[in-house]
This record gives structure tokens, C-alpha cells and sequence, in this order.
DNA sequence: TCATTATTAGAGTGATTACTCTAAAGGTCA
DNA sequence: TGACCTTTAGAGTAATCACTCTAATAATGA
């Protein structure tokens, strides 16, 4: 892998394990085994880099978010979704941990994550009435779009949450165990408006996914 | 006002206004107009005017939301319990902008805030139970604990949701139209639960209080 | 009044950090 | 081979920050 690339791969690693403000540049150069003139040969400055980051958190989700526009939307649609929104918040959890101070000091990104968010809110929206439009849910527009805006903040919330309110080691198992409590959590919000037939089948789904944030706070 | 209290204010204000990390030790004394001697004469260090503005936090959230004893909850009690937190968390905002690195670097904090929150939620089930027994509201004992649990995250990440995704100035008039907005946002995700002929008057009283998020999402 | 304690000023310090500069090494291609 | 461009090393630097130290001043109380 070109050092650029390796950068960026270990930057993100670290910015996750530690938080982006415990990382600084000479650790990340350290880490790789390369000096720091070296990686300010690549990068103008550890922004540069964060934005870098930030640019393949972006495109990743762009792509999960797309609709499949030959086919109503299932269940399974919306269980596929989360799972790989869930799954990229995990791999880029620094972003949404130290989001507001990224964003303060870096305009371009600001704007950048601004039309991000309104593109994925959009987005949610469609799928909350693509599952209207299939008879999953009854809901009228103003509320999915209340509900689609609920989903992305418990969403984006969800792993700063686990990681404030109970105490999570950096462990594989764990992570997922935690990542199927907030699948969970989000199919608590839309629950409501589940029309009659397909509440069965969905709570079905939900419990065989893994334990409930429920299940995991009694044992800790 | 003494020396200590003085710290104690002008901290919060600095750490909510430029965030806890753009807010030195020095800044504070200077903008207080004595010396950082003095300053670590009142404090042994940063971490320790952190928790002593903390535990105010915490006192004043455990008094609001205590629950009447003496007659069942109305919705307008709901109503007061939101709005007390919501300006609770805008008084605070520095807390939940930065809890992950605080919670890090201080484990008697950490400890602290876990207690809270589990305290927390406690409470937040036992006004919607409270709610339900007043017949407000319809939910399974499961159903209220998972709303209770999305109600407090929403809650939390509220204003920094805010601050990351619309751009935010510093200003009352706003930060009074965001409050609402939230509001609106925690009473679009317990509708659901609402009894048939409640639907109408909390709907009214909520329009009543201001814009919702939607409405000001446009403008800008 | 005077001794004692509480409070304050302010210069200073060691550690850290993002980033720079120069020169060397490696690769490419005529 | 040798000219030229790319990549790398690593010492160094200016700025920043949390915190310390000493001595002066104010308050207190016998």
C-alpha cells in the first residue's frame, strides 16, 4: 500500500481507538514507522487529513443509501440499511465523537458535512415512504419526516451514547453486541406505525439479530 | 461573589461558548482579570472546576425532574419537565459536547455520570409510566422503557445535533427557537403512544410553543 | 498592635504539539 | 551513467498549555 493510503488507514484506526484529539501527527508517523516530514510530505497539516478521512465516510454512505428503484422496499431492505449504517458509523466513530470541534475548525468541511446531512435526511425520508408506499407502515408525511429525523440523531448518537453511558472496552464482541442494541433502539422509534401484519414478523427479526441495549444493561 | 464561585461561573460560560478544549486554564484567569496562582489556589486543576461545575449540572437535573406525589401527571406537566431539561442541557451545552473525552480523562466522573444516568432513565420511565397511568398515554412496560431510553439520547445529543447541523450562532433568539424545536422533536416521538383525545390538545400546545425544526430548516 | 492565616500576583517551567527545513536516498528514463 | 524528480529521515522550532513557586498583600482575631 502507497504511504498516502497507509496514512490514512492508520490515522483512522487511531483517531477511533484514542479520539482525534490523544493522536497527534508525530504518533501517527511513529506508529507507521515513518518520519514526521515524511507524512507532512503527503499531508499539508492533520485537517488534511481528517477531510481525507471524512471524504471516504462520505462516499461510503452515499452508496448504502441508495434506493432500489426496480422493487417496493421490504423489511429486509430496511434491516440491510441499518446494519451497514451502523456498521460504517463503528468504522468512523472519531467523525461523529469529535464532530462539532472537526467541523469548528475546518469550514470546507462544515459546509461538506452540512450537505451531507441533508442528502441523508432526504434520503431517510424516502425510505420511511418507500415502506408506506409497501404497506409496511402508516404514517403521514410530516411524520416520517419527523421520524426520519430522529433515526439519524439517535443513529449518529448511538455509539457516543455506549461509549458515555456504559463502559465499553474496545472489543469486537462487544461492539456488535452493542451495534445490534441500536438496530434495536431505531426499530423501538418506527415501531408505532408498523401496520397490524408486519409487527410479528419485525419483532421477530429484531430479537433474532442479538440482545436488546435492555438485555446487555442488566448484566453490566 | 467569591473568587471560587467567580471560577466556577465564568468557566462554564468560556467552556460553553468556545468548547472545553479552546478554553485554557490562563483564558479563564485572564478573563476573570487575576492570576492562574490564584486560579489553582481555588482549584488543584482543570479536571476539578470541570467536576465542581458538574455537580451543580447534576443537582439541578435530579430536583427537575422529581415527580408530584400527591396527584397524577397532566400533559402540561410533560410539558415542564422538557422544557426545564432542555434549558438545563442549554446551560450545560459544554458537558454533553465534550462528555467522551471528560468522561476519559477522569474516571471518578465517569463513575459519577454512570450513576446519573441510570438515575436518569429510571425517572424519564417513571414519568411515562406516570403518563400512562393518567391514561395520556398507551404503552406496553417495554415499549416505555425503549422510549424512554430514545427520549434520553435524543435529549442529550440535541444541541449538539444542532451545532453540527445547522450553523448556529450564539444568539438567545435562536437558541430559544432551537429549544423548541426540540421539543417538538421528543413530542413527535412519543405521539404515537398518545391516547385518541389527547391527540388534539398536545398537538395545539406543542404548535403553541414555537417553530419546529422543520419550519426553520427551510429558512435557512 | 501584632501574629497568623487566607488570598492573590505574576514570572516561570517542563512537556507537548503541529509543523518546517535540509539533506540524503531511491526511482526512472534517456 | 547521470540528470531529474519523488520520497524519506530526522533534527529542530515556535507556540501553547497546565501547572508551580515565591513573595507580597489583605483579612482575621487575640
Amino acid at each position: 500500500m502507497k504511504t498516502r493510503e497507509r496514512i490514512i488507514q492508520a490515522s483512522k484506526e487511531l483517531f477511533n481507538e484514542q479520539g482525534e484529539r490523544n493522536v497527534t501527527t508525530n504518533h501517527i508517523a511513529s506508529h507507521l514507522g515513518i518520519s514526521p516530514g515524511n507524512l507532512y510530505y503527503h499531508f499539508k497539516n492533520k485537517q488534511q487529513i481528517i477531510f481525507d478521512i471524512y471524504l471516504t465516510y462520505e462516499k461510503q454512505v452515499d452508496e448504502q443509501l441508495q434506493m432500489p428503484d426496480d422493487r417496493p422496499l421490504t423489511i429486509n431492505d430496511k434491516l440491510i440499511y441499518l446494519q451497514a449504517i451502523f456498521k460504517g458509523l463503528w468504522d468512523y466513530r472519531f467523525l461523529h465523537r469529535d464532530l462539532q470541534y472537526l467541523l469548528e475548525i475546518n469550514e470546507e468541511l462544515h459546509k461538506r458535512y452540512n450537505d451531507f446531512f441533508k442528502r441523508c435526511l432526504s434520503r431517510v425520508q424516502s425510505i420511511y415512504m418507500g415502506l408506506r408506499d409497501s404497506g409496511i407502515i402508516d404514517a403521514s408525511d410530516k411524520e416520517v419526516r419527523a421520524l426520519a429525523l430522529n433515526t439519524w440523531i439517535l443513529v449518529t448518537s448511538w455509539f457516543g451514547f455506549m461509549h458515555t453511558n456504559l463502559l465499553i472496552e474496545e472489543g469486537q464482541e462487544e461492539s456488535l453486541e452493542l451495534l445490534h442494541a441500536g438496530i434495536y433502539q431505531i426499530f423501538a422509534l418506527e415501531s408505532p406505525y408498523l401496520n397490524e401484519e408486519y409487527r410479528e414478523p419485525v419483532s421477530q427479526m429484531v430479537s433474532s439479530l442479538g440482545k436488546s441495549l435492555e438485555q446487555i444493561m442488566v448484566l453490566t
